[in-house]
DNA sequence: AAATCATTGTTAGACGTCAAGCGATAAGTT
DNA sequence: AACTTATCGCTTGACGTCTAACAATGATTT
């Protein structure tokens, strides 16, 4: 379905770039409602979720700093999600000696167990709508969507 | 810059698939940070806006559901952020007679004012983020987009 | 050594989102 | 007409996000 059918517009959409954009924004949101769905069925959301399994694939000690970097998030709500998975004994931070301002943050038994059974779900979605898409019909969608990334930052960044 | 660099990945992606949904998800969040800047400088949220965006260009006349549909949430989404602009006095609900059920929602004189300031500096960040994808290139993305999204709705949508 | 600057994690408050459930009302069925 | 079902808008509570500020600590500079 096109967008505008999608969006009930009442008129066609007369700039392409902007159509552009609404799609971008609006398959992620549907994407990450899809995603949320399949968390649900573990009890968690999609921002535990990506916690997990960012520990479970990094290869080196990570702060909450570093995690939030990598989640692209703010430490605050680094913060806020690992306390929520912390309580649920999914995660645990750990004291650095050497460096009383920072903690390592790791998975638990628990948390990785629970990752492992996710993920395999969790890939399942990826492929399954991704699936009408070729290797390089992929390649160029994401080295557009890189260029839009680049504009998206001010050049002074 | 690549995903794996901005998403300081410590290996690479492996899965073109998964590369390009995480694509879209980090696209987009960046698309609504950028908007939420521009959107902060008239005491606005990207919400707001986009509620008043749509309002000013609809060409019938809308309930709260419509609305919700159109922006694809759902209707306490709608209540919530309608209360906000409604206490601004940028936007009115009006009741219906012949259904006392639903609401009715337009800008206000106010509304309509605020939108058409904010609507150009929102037409040029689209077009900064964009300018780097002709036109080709633009229909191929939005293609690809909406096929992830057809497999994004289960097939007994 | 002392003063300044930068980083880290936390807190508080605002916001939008959702799910679930509610009462009121409308529409459809028997 | 009476009953059943569907829709509408609202409320509540949980959650993640952000900004702004803070204290503690570390790193730099003077």
């Amino acid at each position: 379905m096109s967008l505008e059918q999608e969006l009930k517009l009442e008129r066609p959409m007369d700039d392409i770039h902007h159509e552009a954009v609404l799609s971008i924004v609006r398959t992620a949101g549907l994407l990450s409602l899809k995603g949320a769905t399949l968390f649900r069925q573990f009890d968690l959301t999609e921002a535990q979720f990506n916690v997990l399994f960012s520990l479970k694939y990094k290869e080196t000690v990570w702060t909450q700093s570093d995690l939030g970097k990598r989640l692209v998030v703010t430490r605050a709500s680094v913060t806020s999600v690992l306390d929520k998975l912390e309580s649920k004994g999914l995660v645990e931070r750990h004291v650095v000696e050497g460096n009383r301002r920072i903690y390592h943050v790791d998975l638990t038994k628990a948390g990785r167990e629970l990752i492992d059974k996710v993920e395999p779900r969790y890939r399942e979605n990826i492929h399954e709508v991704t699936a009408s898409l070729d290797r390089p019909t992929c390649e160029a969608l994401i080295q557009s969507l890189e260029r839009v990334r680049q504009n998206c930052t001010r050049p002074a960044d």
